[in-house]
DNA sequence: GTAAGAGCTGACATACATGTCAGGTTCAAG
DNA sequence: CTTGAACCTGACATGTATGTCAGCTCTTAC
């Protein structure tokens, strides 16, 4: 398929989806005009670079997470890395929870310095 | 108390805390020589805006969140917008463990996929 | 073969708090 | 009055995925 295909499959704008390519997260071939083509298993792959993204992964490690982009490959370093961002997510996740509860204090005392004042 | 006692009881760079004086979040006074000096207060706000940014919050809305920094003055709106800001990081923290399932998710995948090669 | 839509490259912009550096000034203790 | 620590300003850099624009080319349906 081509780039604005995957683009409405997956709600990943063409620029970001270049950029993919750019960064080799995505395998792309071209057409002889220079288009870029893309396998129907892009889509997943797409997605699941979303989710490392949403998670906080940057880029430049996602290559080294994801399954080989052309042979498919999967080794246990990645499973490995992956519980590593895991577990970092997890943190992130407890951390947020802990401002979350330090802005309701803040909350309560600005309530509070309302009232007094 | 000048900029480097700051820095040490709140853990803040001086450059952040210069910052902070540019952005109008922080008050300071002048030294005849020109060097910055804080009240005590300086360490509670400094900390407040801690948890403001950690929040997500920008530099340029906190000036509209916390307390007016001179005159100490409270208003109804700036609860409203912490309130906000608190529905605001519950809902980012009901995404990140979103984002942690999938992660979950992924793992396993990853999992199964080694096991099968 | 042409028109319109889709795609191409390359470049610049963004948000934002912080790091860091250079070159100069002030402060305070002796 | 000197010296060393602390501070000053101003500037440039950082990371990072995405938006956006300009100018040009390819594709495809007619």
């Amino acid at each position: 398929m081509r780039i604005g295909e995957l683009a409405r499959l997956t709600g990943v704008s063409p620029r970001s989806l270049r950029w993919y390519g750019e960064q080799s997260l995505l395998r792309e071939t071209r057409t002889s005009g220079g288009h870029r083509e893309y396998d129907d298993d892009a889509v997943d792959r797409v997605q699941a670079i979303q989710v490392l993204f949403a998670a906080g992964v940057p880029a430049r490690h996602v290559a080294g997470i994801l399954p080989c982009y052309d042979t498919g490959t999967t080794t246990p370093a990645m499973v490995a890395r992956l519980e590593e961002e895991r577990t970092r997510l997890r943190a992130q996740a407890a951390e947020l929870a802990a401002t979350l509860q330090r802005l309701d204090e803040m909350v309560a005392e600005t309530r509070l310095r309302l009232l007094a004042a």
